[in-house]
DNA sequence: CTCCAGGGATCAG
DNA sequence: CTGATCCATGGA
């Protein structure tokens, strides 16, 4: 993998299991546009890119290379070797293969974090469309335009300022408080404990869980996607029949589906979980087994 | 009409 | 401690 400049653009040639679409797209990250083909504007934070991608070759717009060292490459987590990684799971557990296979040229990135822990705590009860939707509202809203109709994530002190009430009207719904919440405790730097490189997964998420609407699930998905760590198993209903039917032929509680990802996957728990996510949504696992619904054990309870 | 969504806070037992 | 209910909102 090697990289130079061409016409205000860069060039890195020779990439490995490395895929645009399927790193973008694989319900990760929310803020981006697709262009063409391989092909993409997206917003982190307050930067803008245009990237693209031919066979093993990725084209940054407008990006120097210093932009690059400092930037994106640690965002598409391209220092990393995914040959060796995709291995050793498969070592751990065959039961990956196919997802693997399908899901050869997927990076796990690392996101700003401001706006990955809004995001986040947006996506709870709700569908990836409508996520995006939301996160679209907000930074037409508060954000600042760039190209291609995105806009830049706002600040926090720019969301205060808005205040709950036009959060509202972004259609975040009962998550509103959550959000004023969170820039709040962000904004006084009361969350500076998980952004430092040498704080451990335990530390992080007992940091995050402090704030108002971030639980478990949530704080995984914070530290898996913006921090780095790798370890982290968000378990969201996805993950939880994915892994109901592959790993327990049975209905299972969270904590168990959590002991059990710790076993099986170890440090490398970030990886599997987003394999497994992918093509759970992809295939729609679980969605059609025989359970027990909702409204029948709502009846259930009511007899007593 | 009901059920569900990359859940979490709150309350009951 | 575990489990039920409520929370906005829109699509199926």
């Amino acid at each position: 993998m090697h990289i130079y400049e061409e016409n205000e653009d860069l060039l890195v040639l020779e990439v490995e299991d490395f895929l645009l679409s399927q790193t973008l797209e694989c319900g990760q990250c929310f803020h981006y546009k697709k262009l063409e083909e391989e092909d993409y504007a997206l917003v982190s934070g307050s930067r803008y890119l245009h990237v693209s991608q031919t066979g093993s070759s990725l084209r940054f717009h407008g990006i120097n290379r210093e932009e690059y060292l400092t930037y994106w490459e640690h965002y598409f987590d391209l220092q990393k070797n995914y040959r060796e990684i995709k291995d050793r799971l498969l070592e751990k557990d065959n039961t990956l293969a196919e997802s693997i296979e399908e899901l050869w040229g997927m990076r796990i990135l690392n996101q700003d974090f401001f706006e990955t822990m809004i995001s986040f705590i947006i996506s709870q009860n709700q569908q990836i469309p409508r996520i995006r939707q939301i996160i679209e509202n907000i930074c037409e809203r508060f954000g600042t335009p760039c190209e291609n109709g995105l806009y830049t994530f706002p600040s926090a002190s720019c969301m205060i300022k808005g205040g709950e009430a036009a959060i509202r009207e972004c259609k975040a719904g009962f998550r509103s408080a959550y959000i004023i919440d969170a820039c709040e405790r962000f904004q006084r730097g009361e969350l500076l404990a998980a952004l430092q490189p040498e704080s451990d997964y335990e530390s992080c998420m007992s940091v995050l869980k402090t704030v108002k609407g971030i639980g478990d699930k949530v704080a995984n998905c914070i530290v898996l996607f913006a921090l780095d760590k790798r370890n982290a198993f968000p378990v969201d209903v996805w993950i939880k029949r994915v892994m109901e039917t592959l790993y327990f032929q049975r209905e299972a509680t969270i904590p168990e589906i959590q002991k059990r990802a710790l076993e099986q996957f170890g440090d490398l728990g970030g990886y599997a979980q987003q394999y497994l996510f992918f093509t759970g949504i992809r295939n729609g696992i679980g969605k059609n087994v025989e359970k027990v619904s909702k409204s029948e054990k709502k009846r259930d309870n009511l007899r007593k």
